[in-house]
DNA sequence: GGTGTTTGTCTGACGGAGCAACTATATGCC
DNA sequence: GGCATATAGTTGCTCCGTCAGACAAACACC
């Protein structure tokens, strides 16, 4: 017996990840003008919001769903345009910061305001309020419900909880 | 002036985000388990809810935010494996089909029940049935917002379009 | 019917990201 | 102090997907 393959379930999925990835796309191309990949944005947003202006090359990889050495090769070609640096840590020598440079907070300057511009065009200025309440509130309880760990804003001691079922 | 860094529109895209990366991970985890990579499940689900369990190239990479090139690549690899075949379109010497083979049909068989186990878990199970209706509506404006296309070759409009030969 | 343009697919070269292996440092236990 | 184990980060290898370009077939226009 095979499987319903018109189930509204997967109506329901499938316009999910239809919508984020028709957003990501809108974003993408707003970063090209830019000369900036999705994932370079997303590590001077955490950088930049992280206090000090740096964070653990691991809480990085934590924060942005990429492999830690994804993260090292990341920071090493925003290192070599200078983006961002690397900084010893003091106090545990096997670690390293990763820290945003004055070109970094300059390039996400540049940046930022069209993105805002792109996210209230095509996500929050779609919706009305009381849909984008209701929209936040039932996003924010499945992400709770499939990513415990990211509920940790910025240096939330990692569970080193692994997703694998 | 420096943009807001904490800008509530940045959370909201942020929590949309992680929200479906979370939920893609979960399915990518199952996926693993049957030797098939996300992209060539949907492939198969797209072969197999199409009339005549065949697409073009081209109408395959509309649907799947794949390149063209993209699309051949997973389909000779899929190919290889006895998953998809090709076919001749008889009407245009330049279109091949892409058709999914018995295999194909037994392979999502067997991905299928553990995969809506996991959508109903992680994201239907979560919400009310309200919250639903709500969400589904919000992120079908969305999706008809960034993606105007999508409705047109996308299952769920089947209605309104007949795939052009 | 010919000629130029467009369309559909495939291929070569390239870059990004993951896994596994490796090095170096830290920690626990005796 | 000395050894076993865990943790942080980097590197080699490989796969996957894109881009640009090549090629074949269809179409448009005369």
């Amino acid at each position: 017996m095979r499987t319903d393959l018109d189930d509204p379930r997967f109506t329901a999925i499938g316009l999910f990840s239809e919508a984020i990835a028709g957003l990501h796309a809108r974003f993408a191309a707003q970063f090209d003008q830019h000369r900036i990949s999705p994932v370079e944005f997303e590590v001077l947003m955490r950088l930049a919001r992280s206090p000090g202006n740096h964070l653990r090359m691991t809480d990085l990889a934590g924060q942005t769903s990429l492999s830690t050495s994804g993260v090292t090769r990341v920071v090493d070609r925003m290192d070599r345009d200078g983006l961002v640096g690397r900084q010893a840590c003091p106090s545990d020598r096997r670690s390293s910061y990763a820290v945003i440079t004055e070109a970094g907070l300059a390039k996400l300057d540049a940046v930022l305001p069209g993105h805002l511009e792109l996210v209230q065009q095509w996500f929050i200025g779609q919706l009305s309020p009381g849909q984008l309440d209701q929209m936040l509130d039932s996003l924010r309880t499945i992400r709770d419900a499939v990513n415990p760990c990211a509920t940790a804003g910025s240096d939330e001691a990692s569970e080193s909880v692994v997703p694998t079922a």
